[in-house]
DNA sequence: AGGTAAAAAAGAATATTATTCCCTAAATCC
DNA sequence: GGATTTAGGGAATAATATTCTTTTTTACCT
């Protein structure tokens, strides 16, 4: 899947879409300096090398009517169906990240719902997937910074 | 900054850029059955509003050399200073996400680093903020899911 | 080194899209 | 119910995406 080599000027190139997503070929190219049909090519062998994921809209959750974040730990049987139980997980609209943790076996969600009595029945549900022992959430009181962006250094090559 | 009301065309709207966040305004306009012009309208207020925050793309963060991912929780003293706390976590641009919650006095940071060296250098780098009394990191084994994406139910409006 | 092959970039041409402007229709407000 | 505001449609223009060809650079191999 990645075969090809990142250079200085993908770096470049990444960091100005991460930066904005939205952001035209034809303004990467001038701010890297090359012709646009040289940057459409690099980032489409970005995209197929699956170094770009993908481009997302950020939108403004509060407004949105999901004010209520959490992070929730959920301790699971140890053994099999380990794995099965974080796609259950994931399933949920309202759990935006599964991680499954070292240490005692269990994962870490990220929960974006309206208010607790919302969290309650999230975690209602969580109850009801068969290895679940427990959940502990932490509630989010601000956020500070909430992003996936990445700096890449490119100065040296 | 929020005063106009969001109805089911502005959710249709704001699901398809959620899914994929380089889709064209005229693909869109096509989507949902409207003019692009009514649709780019949509879209700018949208934005003009704060309910489009901005878009983001997203990278492989493992091939970029950055396949650790670790959630610390950060003690801080009681007291004021909290925020600035926050602040100074977020400048870290391996620091992806700063959240402050309740409980105990303390931050919920999502870091994401090369590896278990790069990750221990930030942790010391935390330790030299005055209020930090100490930190506690919970290491992603496996990421399920990781999004930002929040349906939005349109059905009736 | 020299010469060949492969990759990357430039440049031009075309298709598609973004964006503006104006007009019409619809909703809203006394 | 009429005036005013707001949203949508349609056409025209500017900008961009995309393709293709040519040129240049890079890499490779003996």
């Amino acid at each position: 899947m990645n075969i090809r080599k990142i250079d200085k000027l993908d770096l470049e190139i990444l960091n100005i879409l991460q930066e904005d997503g939205k952001v035209s070929n034809a303004e990467i190219a001038r701010k890297v300096g090359k012709a646009p049909s040289a940057v459409l090519e690099r980032v489409r062998k970005l995209k197929k090398s699956g170094i770009i994921k993908g481009y997302e809209c950020i939108v403004n959750h509060k407004a949105l009517g999901r004010g209520l974040t959490a992070f929730t730990s959920i301790r699971v049987e140890e053994g099999v169906g380990a794995t099965e139980v974080g796609q259950k997980l994931a399933e949920f609209p309202e759990v935006l990240e599964v991680h499954y943790t070292a240490g005692r076996d269990s994962y870490l969600v990220k929960v974006r719902v309206e208010d607790t009595e919302a969290l309650q029945a999230t975690l209602a549900k969580f109850g009801t997937i068969g290895p679940v022992r427990d959940t502990n959430s932490t509630i989010v009181l601000t956020t500070v910074k909430e992003s996936r962006v990445i700096p890449l250094p490119h100065e040296k090559d």
